[in-house]
DNA sequence: TTGCCAATACGAAGACCTTCGTATATCCTG
DNA sequence: CAGGATATACGAAGGTCTTCGTATTGGCAA
């Protein structure tokens, strides 16, 4: 059998992601500090989550130093990917496209933003062309 | 204050919603038989999960007859549209349009869909300019 | 060396979710 | 009218998630 890949994080555990795939690898005392601080979040808080997403292997840990390092197993793209994926199953039937329809016209999106969305589906048409 | 509008649905929740909005108002027992019957989900869980979705006002209830008929408190569209945005938020930095791409880039699309979504956003650059 | 600060490990509390057992009421059939 | 089937109500168990307190260890400065 291949190693098996993590579970979808949590809410919490999607908090502490964002800031690993922003810094890239880090400290607990700087995830915390990139969190808020101790205003929002303590430090044994955010030191316990990321344990716990080392055991569910969300992290990866350097323990070579006493202080440890961590940083997210699995690149941003992926775990999104998933996450939509997992959105699309639960509430609209399975199709990406419905979703992501809802998506642009939930919210008002910039020019640019319409116009990546545009480019992207020149390509996807391409591609389901060839 | 005006009415207090319901939380994001769980996970639980959502699948006796999607029932509701395909079916219409159903008692717990059609319900139940639509999310494959009781080898599936238990009566009483069905119908606990319905009561509690009444006290969050997720759905409505008749219960001018000893049976009572539950209903979707807030149509499948808006509640599809709170999701999104909720993940748009915890994912993808607020960007709907960021989540958009991804979900269109992770699942191969019909033909059919990509050109509904390219009706969609020709109309939003129109409504963008104007 | 002693004592302090910072780091990790661990356990447990409290919240919420999902599930189901049981109690009770109501209806219908014979 | 009695008995069974079916309905609702309620409580509680078991799981997961998030939070934090406390114990312990390692390093460093005076």
């Amino acid at each position: 059998m291949t190693a098996r890949r993590p579970p979808l994080p949590t809410d919490a555990e999607l908090q502490i992601l964002r800031v690993l795939w922003a810094r890239g690898a880090s400290t607990v005392r700087a995830v915390q500090s990139a969190l808020g601080g101790a205003e929002r979040t303590g430090y044994t808080t955010v030191l316990k989550l990321l344990q716990v997403m080392h055991g569910k292997r969300l992290v990866r840990r350097d323990e070579r130093e006493r202080t440890h390092i961590y940083e997210a197993a699995i690149p941003a793209e992926d775990t999104q990917r998933r996450l939509v994926s997992d959105l699309a199953e639960r509430a609209f039937g399975g199709s990406a496209a419905r979703l992501a329809m809802r998506a642009l016209s939930s919210a008002p999106a910039s020019a640019d933003e319409l116009r990546a969305v545009r480019t992207l589906l020149d390509r996807l048409e391409r591609e389901g062309d060839a």
